[in-house]
DNA sequence: TGACAATGTGACCAGGTAGTCATATGATTA
DNA sequence: TAATCATATGACTACCTGGTCACATTGTCA
């Protein structure tokens, strides 16, 4: 988290930071942003980053942290009760949603699927734990296979996802196309044969 | 491709750069890798490195022809008349074949699945063409629904199948059963469902 | 006003990158 | 032997990185 010097900044400079910051990761992955960019951004000096946060993954949280809370009215509430697929569905047309008002911030998760790096990772794993869940409650219900791995689900979802935002050169329709495709692909995949 | 001056060289040193290579594109994406790294690994100054290859693709694409001779004979003969997920199953099997002899190889190829640069997803989109047809003759022959999207079908395997890989920690047995796993979820998807 | 603490600042360090080029070496031919 | 040509070489340029630190400036309180 930001030290304290930071919180104590006008809400006018900690804008400008966290906006450079935005434009930095939304076009360089995690592993490969800048701090030097990032302080480029926000016309601060570089003595002053390193008194307002320890290092690259302290902005990057903060960021995140940020980003959370301003989309929180363009997400939908979380229905407990829908199914995987419905969440999945759900999400990747939030995603859409999000990247029409703000593109830098579906570009940031989407870089996420091409960083190795331990951080994020353990950060994805910080965030699929809640989608494991549903699959779980999913097949005591009866849709899902008991068999299925969910692990392998929640990757293979994942990874498309996010990969095909990424290459999708932004063509909403498209994107949501083909992950739609995909979905109804796997869904079929693991769905319990009726009757 | 590389130079008349590299292909006068000694097989020796010839042997020597391309396992400097080797090396590194197996420990960095082909973006991150570095030209420093090679010649520091294969003992060459670095006004030699540009007497013999043009820049890194120039080596990167020399490296990977090479390796296509060197397991040439571990790979199955290519059998036309498999079904899609077959050749798939045989190319995992085949990845893990070589990631036993050839552990460097198998994560070269791993690695191109978090570089989006230009070069290696030109790379890849050609390599993928062949998949394509053989998806689009598994659907005349009836098994794959005609209303799938190659093109997507083509793209999660191939995301899935690397990118177990790459954070399979190189546990063999776990990762064939989780791209078996993959694999059955998504032939079951696009099955054309019988009777 | 003076003293002290908090904060701002950018030059600087050590390390990395790709690529160039003048010079050195060695082999070949006249 | 002398001239010519191909190749070898590493110092050098220009540029980037994360991080530090001595000093300047500003704010606060007695």
């Amino acid at each position: 988290m930001p030290k304290e010097t930071f919180h104590n900044l006008s809400e006018e400079k900690k804008k400008r930071i966290f906006d450079a910051a935005v434009q930095e990761f939304s076009e360089r992955r995690f592993s490969d942003a800048s701090i030097n960019q990032i302080i480029k951004n926000a016309g601060i000096p570089k003595g002053s980053f390193y008194q307002y946060f320890a290092d690259k993954e302290d902005i990057y949280l903060y960021m995140v942290e940020q980003m959370a809370r301003d989309i929180h009215d363009i997400i939908e509430p979380f229905n407990l009760n829908d199914s995987f697929f419905a969440h999945v569905m759900q999400r990747a047309k939030e995603t859409v949603k999000v990247g029409k008002t703000r593109p830098e911030y579906a570009k940031i998760g989407a870089l996420t699927v091409i960083d190795n790096s331990d951080f994020i990772l353990q950060l994805l794993k910080t965030g699929n734990a809640k989608y494991i869940e549903i699959i779980e409650r999913d097949k005591q219900r009866g849709l899902i296979k008991p068999e299925i791995d969910s692990g392998v689900l929640i990757k293979m979802i994942y990874i498309f996802v996010f990969n095909e935002y990424l290459y999708s050169g932004f063509d909403e329709t498209g994107y949501l196309e083909n992950v739609e495709s995909a979905v109804q692909i796997i869904k079929q995949g693991v769905a319990v044969q009726q009757g």
